[in-house]
DNA sequence: AGGAAATAGTCTATTTTGGACTATTCCAAA
DNA sequence: TTTGGAATAGTCCAAAATAGACTATTTCCT
């Protein structure tokens, strides 16, 4: 199942779908982008899943890896938590 | 002495840098901060010196807790990052 | 179906952390 | 200058997170 570990906000969620929507949007494996990290595969899905949890540096290590924009990816972000957070507040959760 | 433990890239010397910046120009304490946050004021300290990693999203908490836009905050530290990257350049620490 | 590529999961030794408490530094008023 | 209080840093250690080799699963072709 996924991210049953670690990461619990739904902010952190959000950051998930879209770093890993960034990787593939670059067409690239994590075998691709562990190489260019110089890290593992294994270290590359527990970001992405959230057991591995990622500083500002970091994830923008990950972006230039991948050939994202740092700080739009940081807009996007925060926009997207926006987003998440306005659907909670229409469709509350308990 | 400063930050002699765990993080310690260059760059997250520079992200260190800009978040406290951010704190005392919005002049609150390390007790504001922490409060806001609902946080201990040791936590704070220890953000702030690298001891305790900031992931993304905590980062943006801090932001928000301080007052400051954190799409602004991840592109000055994108931009203060190139230049201590630069000046690195420029000057060769080996 | 069958195989290989891609990703997820396991295990354990090592590293990081949380927070109460203590120590130090800073600085303005006396 | 001293002094006192505010601000920040440092200590301790049980508890939690992490690294990475290895294994298991899932996904996609053909």
């Amino acid at each position: 199942m996924a991210q049953s570990k670690s990461i619990y906000s739904r902010e952190y969620g959000v950051f998930l779908d879209l770093l890993r929507a960034e990787r593939l949007a670059a067409r690239m494996t994590q075998i691709d982008l562990a190489k260019k990290l110089k890290e593992t595969q294994t270290f590359v899905s527990k970001c992405e899943r959230g057991e591995r949890r990622l500083d500002m540096i970091e994830t923008r290590r990950f972006c230039i890896a991948i050939g994202a924009n740092y700080p739009e990816f940081a807009a996007k972000l925060d926009a997207a938590i926006e987003q998440s957070a306005a659907a909670k507040r229409i469709a509350p959760r308990r």
